[in-house]
RNA sequence: GCUGAUGUAGCUCAGUCGGCAGAGCGUAUCCUUGGUAAGGAUAAGGUCACCAGUUCAAUCCUGGUCAUCAGCUCCA
């Protein structure tokens, strides 16, 4: 007998060689019919993986992210199988495909270009598959026997992958009916377990995500234990995309975006307002952390960007002009300006750590499939900041930081996390240099507790980063905050500092931003707040919707009153019913809309209604301006 | 840049299987002076993304270009 400790600490005992799914069984037949997948010591298997020795459980079932992982990928083979039904005369290609955050995907190479309505088929050809409850059945055969197959079969990806195996790796494969899949698994125990699918979209997709190979096509979907649950989901995201900083954009009167400037975002009053207030917060912010700021040009002479290696690490993504004979670049980072400030004098340890902020418009040619509203454009302005320090400063400095970063997300209620990308293959620099910078910022994050993932090769040209990533309204993370440690400008630009001894040393050098880029974080607050800012943000704070021409007079009164005092504050005089006021201030998402009518004259009173509240309540003047001021001064997210 | 889809009024979208282009919202004017999510009437508003081709005739068919959307790749 083997001893199976679950997840709550109990023991029970199971027979060796038993299935998992009879030892769930015995323990509760509602759970074997809720079990999908199960951990054992750590690793997810199938429900059908005999028990042989003592070990750790936990039942997995949909409410476990490995659990509606093992339905998912049993959903993307079921797909595979019913296109393989659909399109026998094809000659259908299988690439990979697994389960995603959210749903799953395949990749398939096939003649025929699948369009919406072949989607419709093949869900109904996948309903089919799971009402006749095929097992998924596991085999595990070799290496050479898994070539055989699938070069029989002529599936030349699959054989790429196993190529790609170790030479004595044991390989498993999938089956379900007649369909036999080169597959690691776990999967559930059979096709019936899928209640819910829906496809949901047809995209191209590089093999292997290099864009040298072939493209794919790549059919997205989703699936769930129940329907019930899918239809929350894609009701969630329909919400969600009433969110979506591109419509609201719109309907808000932020900004446009125009064909004459693909990527060149038009900000408009409202969307200034916010642009205002958030760099007037950051200066707050960034006096308190010790930072001075300054300006630089935008467009640039050759040579500089030739020393900063731009001009051959970063040239595909830059934009160029001529003075005169001279070859200019308009500029894509500020750090090679802010380099040439510090160069203007000497500079003693003394002075360090020196924290230069610039908000810098950059420019940047993005590819044109990859502009995306706000969230990729093709010229932004970076809330930058580069800082100039000893080797001994670097680890207390990202520190510094962070604690910035923190502050400043947790003014707006964001939540991010962190990722650690290190060297790239186009990189200047000597390995020395790269594994020391690494290390800092390593260093930094697990001194800090942060939790991190890794993106190998990921970091810029000339150092490792750390990214802060922020989530948009349908879960998509977006970087924002970044941290370079960059020790190679500093060499190339031969800066210096004077040294306690009185010598020359080599100063490192910080490049980082918080919002990351105005553009993209307005994008995130928008679709955040979902465009009902908080009164600090606001472009209009307060409207004051008279009853009637009678009332005119004291709605400008307080307009003026509040006017002066630099509230953001609106009359709509216009001859409409109070209804449509109400209504037109809410679809506005205006904090406040203040009704004022004979009531409210007589007593030189507001009544007070708050944006997405029903009720409304009625309050003296000064009261309701005290509480405005109020909100606005703490950053209140409350109205 | 790649794969696929889309582009009609300021906005959201109908529509024309090739024959003078439609709705709702918004806007303007008039009536209505109305207490918390849409009061009524009238009117203005379009080179049907752009450029070619086919045709007696193209918003519609063909080709190309541009932009947008989803994804890939790339990135703040």
């Amino acid at each position: 007998m083997a001893k199976i400790t679950l997840k709550d600490g109990s023991v029970r005992e199971a027979e060796n060689g038993s299935k998992i799914i009879d030892f769930v069984k015995s323990l509760s037949n509602s759970l074997a019919k809720k079990a999908l997948a199960a951990k054992v010591d750590g690793k997810t298997v199938d429900l059908m993986t005999p028990i042989e020795k003592d070990a750790n459980m936990e039942i997995l079932t949909f409410d476990d992210a490995d659990g509606r992982w093992a339905l998912r990928h049993t959903a993307s083979h079921v797909m595979a199988q019913a296109i393989q039904h659909l399109y026998a005369d094809q000659h259908v290609q299988f690439a990979i495909g697994p389960a995603i955050e959210n749903g799953f995907y395949y990749d398939i190479d096939m003649e025929k270009r699948l369009t919406d309505d072949d989607l419709k088929d093949i869900e109904k050809e996948m309903e089919r598959i799971v009402k006749q409850n095929l097992p998924m059945v596991r085999k595990e055969i070799s290496r050479a026997d898994a070539l055989k197959l699938f070069e029989e079969k002529g599936q030349s990806y699959k054989v790429e992958l196993i190529n790609d195996l170790p030479e004595d790796a044991l390989i498993s494969l999938y089956e379900q009916g007649d369909f036999v899949d080169l597959c690691a698994g776990p999967h559930v125990m059979s096709t019936g377990k899928v209640k819910a699918i829906k496809l949901q979209s047809i995209a191209g997709a590089y093999w292997r995500g290099d864009e040298h190979n072939k493209m794919l096509q790549r059919v997205y979907g989703t699936a769930f234990e129940k329907k019930e649950d899918l239809a929350a989901y894609l009701h969630m995201l329909e919400e969600a995309e009433k969110r979506d900083h591109r419509k609201l954009g719109k309907e808000l009167d932020i900004f446009s975006l125009h064909e004459e400037g693909p990527g060149f975002p038009f900000f408009h009053p409202n969307g200034m307002v916010i642009r205002n207030e958030l760099i007037g917060y950051w200066r707050e912010v960034h006096r308190r952390y010790g930072y001075q700021e300054i300006k630089t040009p935008m467009i640039l002479n050759r040579r500089l960007w030739e020393q900063s290696g731009h001009w051959e690490h970063y040239a595909e993504n830059m934009y160029f002009t001529k003075i005169d004979d001279d070859d200019y670049a308009v500029k894509p980072m500020n750090c090679p300006g802010g380099i040439l400030v510090y160069k203007t004098q000497p500079h003693s340890y003394r002075d360090l750590p020196l924290r230069l902020g610039e908000l810098g418009l950059v420019h940047r040619h993005e590819l044109s499939g990859a502009l995306h509203g706000l969230f990729r454009v093709r010229n932004f302005t970076q809330d930058d900041a580069h800082i100039f320090m000893t080797p001994d400063q670097i680890e207390s400095e990202i520190q510094h930081v962070i604690d910035l970063f923190d502050e400043v997300y947790s003014t707006f209620g964001l939540s991010y996390h962190a990722e650690l990308s290190t060297r790239p293959d186009d990189s200047m620099g000597s390995d020395e240099i790269w594994e020391k910078a690494t290390a800092a910022l390593k260093n930094a994050l697990e001194h800090r507790g942060l939790e991190y993932v890794v993106n190998e090769g990921d970091g810029a040209f000339y150092g490792p980063k750390i990214d802060f990533h922020l989530k948009d309204s349908i879960g998509r993370t977006w970087q924002c905050g970044t941290i370079q440690l960059d020790m190679l400008m500093p060499e190339k630009f031969d800066m210096h500092y004077v040294g306690e001894d009185g010598q020359q040393h080599r100063p490192v050098m910080l490049h980082r931003v918080v919002y990351g880029s105005i553009e993209r974080f307005i994008g995130i607050l928008i679709e955040n707040y979902a465009g009902a800012f908080p009164v600090w943000l606001a472009p209009v704070q307060v409207r004051i919707l008279p009853i009637t021409d009678k009332h005119k007079d004291y709605s400008q009164k307080l307009y003026k009153k509040m006017f002066d005092l630099g509230l953001r504050v609106e009359v709509d005089e216009r001859n409409e019913k109070m209804g449509y006021k109400i209504r037109e201030a809410q679809v506005k998402k205006i904090p406040y809309a203040l009704v004022v009518g004979d009531q409210e004259v007589a007593d030189g009173t507001v009544n007070v209604r708050r944006y997405g509240e029903k009720d409304s309540r009625t309050m003296k003047v000064d009261e309701f301006i005290e509480l405005l001021q109020d909100k606005i001064k703490t950053k209140a997210e409350k109205y």
